[in-house]
DNA sequence: AGTTCAGTGATGCGT
DNA sequence: ACGCATCGCTGAACT
């Protein structure tokens, strides 16, 4: 069989995988499937889990030395050194469509800014913004009342954990630089249990908010 | 063709997907490569990017409904309405073999505790641990000096970034709560301009490591 | 090109 | 099971 490195290609193969460039690693000599897109993406598979054992994004361009398929990409090299081919296919047609999807954040951000003033109990709220920037990240959902008090609200689609008390607190930081008042928010579906702990310890309030849809 | 949900398989064919779960999407019809591994894992690759556009974990169970196949999981349920099949195939072997990678975060730990009193500059330190646990999460690495000044460290394998920093300073904050005297800082390869930024204000220090191998 | 954050993140490790 | 952090994360949006 003729591997043509200017084509898309679904391959599984006997081989074995060197990579080199940001970490570096090794796979023993295998059956695995190797994946080849029409963008350059380069995706090496074993028998199970999700993530590919080997890969290189979006952009990587292939070689053929021999045996070995060489892909390239920003300073990374993956070698493939191929011992047998099990079987090859290049697809006729293979589509690049995009999945539609629900339920983000984004959606939820929307549910939190439509209803704002029920979450954060706060009728004098005058102004709401969606990614408020700062010099230290841009804040998902800022809410400012009548008296200038900022709400800052972390939003997360999943649960709120630890990581995302440290995010808020970096935002409010700021405002406590350049003298603002605020009250901190979180705003999920579920939190942890440290992270529960920690709010209270520094007086950010969560709110359950679920997705309607 | 004959679509076996017992065994491993790879298939293009010309399809339609529908997902329902934590978020929930469609995929318009096309000709999609679906990836069935051992495990359970369902990967649905469109013909470029990285990701697949619908998937599901190891430990989904697949079955076949005429002409769908209905993959579930922890209530989440992929399915592929199928028009035409353009090739099946079933790996006769397929190995799970794991990579072996170096240059990780883990290999940068280690350079950096045994580098601990030069990267420091603090001679007096006399107990290194790694992986030390607070309330507030796992701290990559403490040294404690004679005197009880506790030098918490975080570390990165690339950039420092200003989600870095909020992790490190919510690690301080534990060691504030509990009246500890501290000295906070960042070890990687590299840092963002904002992380320059916010740890200056919070007198956080970056030093510069770099993978020897 | 650099920075930041979401993700159906997944994965591994600890409790 | 939950909690937490890493990842060669990737991808997208914005500067």
């Amino acid at each position: 069989v003729d591997i043509r490195v200017s084509k898309p290609f679904i391959l599984l193969a006997n081989c074995e995988v060197y990579y080199d460039g940001r970490a570096k690693s090794s796979l023993v000599p295998g059956d695995y499937l190797i994946i080849r897109k029409g963008d350059g993406t380069l995706l090496i598979h074993g028998g199970s889990k999700f993530n590919p054992l080997n890969y290189q994004p979006s952009g990587a361009i292939l070689r053929k030395e021999g045996n070995k398929l060489i892909s390239t990409r920003k300073r990374e090299t993956i070698t493939i050194i191929i011992h047998s081919i099990m079987w090859y296919r290049e697809p006729v047609e293979w589509s690049e469509n995009k999945i539609e999807i629900s339920r983000t954040e984004y959606d939820l951000k929307l549910q939190i800014i439509r209803d704002i003033k029920e979450l954060t109990g706060d009728r004098t709220i005058k102004e709401v913004t969606p990614e408020f920037k700062t010099p230290y990240g841009p804040i998902d959902v800022v809410a400012i009342t009548e008296t200038n008090l900022f709400h800052i609200i972390e939003v997360k689609r999943g649960k709120s954990t630890l990581s995302s008390c440290a995010q808020l607190e970096r935002y409010l930081n700021y405002f406590k630089e350049i003298n603002t008042p605020t009250k901190g928010w979180l705003m999920s579906p579920d939190i942890s249990k440290g992270a529960v702990q920690y709010a209270a310890n520094r007086s950010i309030e969560w709110r359950k908010v679920l997705f309607e849809v």
